[in-house]
DNA sequence: AAGACAATGCAACATTGTTGCAAAATATAT
DNA sequence: ATATATTTTGCAACAATGTTGCATTGTCTT
């Protein structure tokens, strides 16, 4: 597990710190998408809330997470699948958040449809972000 | 044009105000989705802050314009269609983010598609942003 | 182990959003 | 048309969220 911590930080040229270990580690441990509050409450005052920002921003950078659209507008990361590098996301998936706990989940194996545009339209990427009550709330 | 302001308004049963009617004939100008600070600028110091956000949080409540979850989570609204009303969004179309000029559309002619989840999770609502070049900026 | 480099913590600030309350505007009933 | 009841607004104060510069600390390279 922690292997796998610090594999993915050299994997991505970027020096072993406390703070990278820490946070990579709660994405790894948590089943749905974590937003800043989230690691901030989890992490203590372990680290500064600058921290938290800057770190974020470089595993966004990375590829090594990404954010989530949500229907209310708020920020949540999850980890990226393995074909995300830096500057190349491919998270062809699904969103979903649920009205009740609030855990948002990637839904991995399902992929976002094909959506026809009108005449001028390019589109590059698609997000589909579907809220609603998930397995744990029925 | 001003004369459907006041129509709306007194639909919805809201008392004619100042602030309502500027704000709902910016929606009615613009051809995108407008975030807060949009209507903040382009209102000068006509109002406060506080009237603009008690505003737009009247207005979704009645149905008259909806949020829009955006890739960059920066809170937009765009007017709905007639068939909204209190407590009743029915805004199934795609919204499209151009990344150069930053506009957002409502492209109510393109339906939202039928997303299939995995066993427990149930749909209440689907949201697709696609981002890309508009017709303006290819 | 020492120097080069990068990341962190702190402080200060900007932006965004919320709440309570008195003053002003709107709607209602006469 | 006017007085009264109700709603909305503006102000102030606050909370949460996010950003930037810089000295200090920690990590990496040789």
């Amino acid at each position: 597990m922690l292997y796998s911590v610090i594999e993915t930080l050299k994997k991505n040229q970027l020096s072993i710190t406390d703070s990278r270990k820490k946070i990579l580690e709660l994405f790894i441990r948590a089943n749905g998408a974590l937003a800043h509050a989230d690691i901030e409450h989890q992490s203590g005052t372990e680290f500064d809330r600058v921290t938290i920002y800057r770190t974020l921003q470089t595993f966004v950078e990375k590829g090594i997470i990404h954010t989530i659209p949500t229907a209310d507008n708020s920020v949540r990361y999850a980890l990226c699948k393995d074909e995300c590098s830096e500057g190349h996301h491919h998270d062809d998936h699904v969103h979903f958040m649920c009205d009740d706990c609030g855990t948002t989940y990637c839904l991995d194996h399902v992929t976002v449809p094909q959506v026809t545009l009108p005449q001028g339209f390019h589109a590059m990427q698609t997000d589909v972000v579907v809220s609603g009550k998930c397995m744990k709330c029925t």
